[in-house]
RNA sequence: UGGCCUAUGGUGUAAUUGGUAACACAGCUGAUUUUGGUUCAGUCGUUCAAGGUUCGAGUCCUUGUAGGCCAACCA
């Protein structure tokens, strides 16, 4: 019956092609394996969803594993980040591991390589080192030191792992090919001299293996079928097999590489180097800001773990070339807020707007739908009196047909309440609008079944009372970077296309029923989009962050003039 | 002047492995609507190029072209 007519991507064909030729379920594993070096992004989080969402297809574990064999850029704050964002992703990791788990076992393995000839010490500086690397098109050279003796080798090694050695003074390298074509297998390096504690196993050690000479053998470790990653270690499977052929069990699973094509959003950028320097110059106050590309941004933004794992799997996984347009994550954010958040009114560019025929001091609660895609959601009351706040953008003394709002001598329903009519507005000095007079029509409250109430008048605003209206700051949130591709210029700078108007703070007039609202929660202020609490709020000031404003068939219009 | 990878509407991804190129977003029309929201209906538009194999090619072959990756004691 629920036979799926989803189609495959190209990890998913493969595996089920491993599944025919001998691989069983039992054999699939799967791991996300980030570096503690910085926030996740939006990017990571296709590869979580990629990773995690194999796990759950094919019900196989899924684990987190810590690539942390650099101890000069790794932080414990990064690994406790990491751990939250994949967490309130929905996904929960079979074991979580660490790369640095397995230093001894690589240790072992290492003095393995050397005794069999297919490791040695280098005594050389890194420049020396580079320079006998030849080119993409030209080989390399051997170094001086890569026939030492295997007692000279472990001596040495043994010695590096003892301290004995300043940083620099000696590398253990593979010995593999210098002039091979790939530069990747002209004997890389496996282990440096660092001086430096590391988060887990503070000075346990000082040498530190090298991501090539780790992540296949943690794969190995831990079993792992499928070790997926980006297009760029796509060069790096041939020294991943390379090492795997050394010391792989044939009883044993061995993993293998596969590579797909990072994820690219327009108007933001993807790579942690540059939006650690967005933090860094101040563009953005911190990781988490809510115009930051990062997990825990998009998190503080109000964005939901549905609409992030919605989009991963609308875009899907491919070995191209991409950038998608941040359009299509604003329109999973809409769908999925769309069915849960809870409308309110508030307003943000107020105008005064007075009924006249209204009668001073009256004060009347309406009742108002909480939401209309969801009748479980119930009802709410809100305040009605002489004197509200409506957007100014609603109102204009003359305006054409197109215009539905309130315009002198036009109707206009109030949401959830009357019908009224302009009659007149005053300006001050320079010509400003101040005050808008109208009169409305008693008949005509919503949902009181009278013939008044159900007449069709072509514009609803939304609206405030002033009396019982509080004031709260909106922070009104628009695209980071003025360009689709901030950094795909050669001549210039991704931080030249930072758009200085990427944030504007306004004070707000909401309804009372919004006082009782908590950090995070979710709200549609109607007519203007899908808001949420920020974590700046206290108990004495609310602080709204604008997700992404509703579909706004009615700006277009006015843009294309 | 090397090696490797990639090329499908504006964007992203599919195509039962050689059998009518489809889905989503974006755009545009219209209907519905007490949110110019939602929903619904319709519409626009696609296989990098040139050859070849074949009854038949997005898919296979050849040659181009374009883009990307590779010379960190980073991952």
């Amino acid at each position: 019956m629920e036979e799926e007519v989803k189609s495959l991507n190209f990890i998913e064909h493969i595996i089920e092609e491993d599944l025919e030729e001998g691989y069983t379920k039992n054999d699939l594993r799967f791991r996300f394996p980030p570096e503690p070096n910085g926030y996740l992004h939006i990017g990571h989080a296709s590869s979580i969803c990629l990773n995690f969402g194999l796990g759950l297809r094919y019900n196989a574990p899924v684990n987190l594993r810590f690539d942390d064999t650099n101890p000069t850029k790794e932080e414990q704050e990064f690994v406790d980040a990491i751990k939250e964002d994949v967490s309130w992703l929905g996904y929960k990791w079979d074991t979580e591991c660490y790369a640095s788990d397995y230093f001894q076992q690589l240790y072992d393995w290492a003095i393995q390589l050397i005794k069999q000839g297919k490791a040695y010490v280098d005594s050389q500086s890194s420049e020396e080192i580079a320079s006998q690397k030849g080119t993409p098109t030209e080989p390399g050279s051997e170094s001086p030191f890569r026939n030492r003796s295997v007692e000279e080798n472990l001596k040495l090694f043994e010695g590096m792992k003892n301290a004995e050695f300043e940083e620099g003074a000696h590398v253990l390298r593979a010995k593999i090919d210098m002039s091979s074509p790939n530069m990747l297998m002209r004997d890389p390096v496996m282990y440096r001299v660092l001086h430096k504690a590391h988060h887990r196993t503070n000075t346990d050690w000082c040498i530190y293996p090298m991501y090539d000479w780790t992540h296949g053998e943690s794969d190995y470790i831990e079993q792992v079928s499928h070790s997926l990653c980006t297009l760029e270690f796509l060069p790096h499977r041939e020294l991943y097999d390379w090492f795997l052929d050394q010391l792989v069990d044939s009883e044993k699973l061995r993993p293998k590489q596969r590579e797909f094509a990072r994820r690219n959003l327009s108007h933001t950028v993807v790579s942690k180097r540059k939006l650690l320097q967005l933090v860094q110059t101040g563009v953005v106050s911190g990781w988490d800001d809510p115009r930051m590309p990062t997990i825990s941004g998009l998190r503080r933004r109000g964005y939901t773990p549905e609409a992030i794992r919605n989009f991963a799997d609308t875009i899907g996984i491919a070995k191209r070339e991409n950038v998608v347009d941040v359009s299509l994550l604003e329109f999973h954010a809409r769908e999925h807020l769309n069915k849960i958040a809870p409308r309110v009114m508030a307003v943000l560019n107020p105008l005064k707007l007075v009924i006249t025929n209204y009668e001073e001091g009256k004060e009347e609660w309406l009742e108002a739908e909480n939401n209309p895609e969801d009748e479980s959601a119930g009802s709410r009351q809100v305040p009605f009196s002489r004197e509200l706040y409506i957007e100014k953008e609603d109102f204009r003394e003359e305006a054409n047909r197109k215009f539905f709002r309130l315009k002198l001598g036009g109707e206009v329903r109030l949401k959830n309440g009357y019908i009224i009519k302009a009659e007149s507005c005053t300006k001050d000095s320079e010509g400003n609008i101040t005050e808008v007079q109208c009169t409305y029509d008693p008949k005509s409250k919503s949902g009181s079944g009278t013939e008044e109430s159900l007449r069709k008048v072509k514009g609803t605003l939304h609206w405030v009372s002033i009396p019982h209206a509080f004031a709260a700051e909106v922070r009104v949130y628009d695209r980071l970077f003025t360009d689709p591709t901030p950094d795909g210029h050669k001549d210039k700078d991704f931080m030249d296309f930072v758009n200085p108007d990427s944030l504007t703070k306004v004070t707000g007039y909401m309804e009372p029923s919004i006082k009782e609202a908590k950090i995070g929660d979710r709200f549609q202020f109607q007519r203007l989009g899908y808001f949420n609490v920020d974590t700046d709020s206290s108990e004495e000031k609310i602080i709204f962050n604008r997700t992404v404003t509703l579909r706004d068939t009615w700006a277009k219009l006015e843009q294309k003039k």
